[in-house]
DNA sequence: CCTCGACTACTAAAATGCGCATGGGACACT
DNA sequence: AGTGTCCCATGCGCATTTTAGTAGTCGAGG
């Protein structure tokens, strides 16, 4: 899942980047209002995080002129804790949900998993495919009943795909959202990726459920017979 | 939406589909592994409810056919409360989810609603033609219910040529759409691979879909007029 | 009805480049 | 310093794509 921080303090932005990304989130940054709608068009992100307090256009307007545009990427907004009519206007301007600074990591990542869920219209945090399941809370991947460890890219990579599971996904698609905008499309990190997923989750299982379509991607399903 | 109820008991399984039938579903039943495959290939069931205690082929062999054949049909399993290792199996031989019999016809129904609205969220649009089908997610095609494995080139010119169906299409068409702008206008790839194309689609079907235009181009259509 | 030329079908071999595997290096955190 | 993760680079096998060549089909005009 990637996401988009919009925040003017430098330090800040970074921490809280490095603390989305041990969470398997591929993080963009943008310190201000224009080059943040600029990103958001450019990229597509599962969901933008957006500080209110910005240099030149604050993060009201950029969330209005977003939604104007059309877009229905979810919006999280941060607000300073005594401009408390900073909520009403913020939830006016078209954002999905506001967090008070200074936050709780924790709270954070709980309001960012239920805006995703929301959009995804899922019933639960957990993903399933056959006998794969995905906490996407705890971040905690079984198969079998067996846990299986992960860093924080290889699950950030298997969410992605179970999240769209069944289909077929390219690897732009791939790069687009479990990496940031540095991917280096000349690269084979993807097919590094695959591979590491392969062994920690398809080994020594009867069916495999990370496919390859040559020329076309990956899918992740239960019932690929890979020839008829 | 309609369900294939496969059930060894008779009473059983009566009693299932009853339930199932006052809640707005088509009920189809089987009593042994044979016969309920049989019925999932000639028919397309939208879910398959699959007791894993039957005579001859057990659910998990059904299951792991049906998923080897290509089939992509929802599967639940139910399995008998002290079997639990049946769960597991369950889900290895590649079903969706499990029930625990006995069962609350209530908690059943909530996870059927849960694979369909699933499906519904995963399942891209579906073209056809005739008895050709062609999931543009999972990027697979059955023609009469068998899976056709398609190569990446393969398919991109089946799907164009599918999304303009009863049209006649040129050959400069196909190459924009299917080729890059590099292609070279007077290679005969496109002959090459419609010729393969006919062989995977057409062989051994009575009604051939692909027709010639002379001199005009290529069309996909299940009855075509010979005339001009 | 036959012939001819243009267009299309089919086959097979050659070339391309995708995807897999593996190991080592950079970087950060302990 | 040590551990682990992430990233980069190389080489190879082989499915797929492409090229090329021959056989076959169609339809119009003689």
């Amino acid at each position: 899942m990637r996401i988009l921080v919009v925040e003017d303090d430098l330090d800040g932005g970074r921490v809280l980047a490095k603390g989305l990304r041990e969470h398997a989130f591929a993080v963009d940054l943008a310190h201000d209002g224009s080059t943040a709608l600029h990103k958001a068009f450019v990229n597509s992100y599962d969901l933008i995080i957006l500080d209110v307090m910005l240099p030149g256009k604050d993060g009201r307007e950029v969330c209005s002129e977003l939604r104007a545009a059309g877009s229905s990427v979810p919006i999280l907004m941060l607000t300073a804790r005594d401009q408390v009519p900073d909520r009403i206007s913020g939830l006016n301007a078209g954002a999905d949900d506001y967090v008070i600074k200074p936050f709780d990591l924790g709270e954070l990542l709980a309001r960012i998993h239920a805006l995703l869920r929301r959009r995804d219209r899922l019933n639960g945090p957990i993903l399933q495919v056959a006998d794969l399941q995905i906490d996407t809370h705890q971040r905690r991947v079984t198969r079998a009943g067996r846990p299986i460890p992960l860093t924080a890219k290889e699950y950030a990579l298997l969410e992605y795909l179970a999240w769209r599971q069944g289909a077929v996904v390219g690897r732009a698609e791939i790069s687009e959202h479990v990496w940031d905008e540095n991917y280096d499309p000349t690269s084979n990190l993807i097919e590094v990726y695959v591979q590491r997923l392969r062994r920690k989750v398809d080994y020594g299982h009867p069916i495999r459920l990370i496919h390859t379509r040559r020329g076309e991607g990956y899918q992740l399903a239960a019932g690929q017979s890979d020839e008829a």
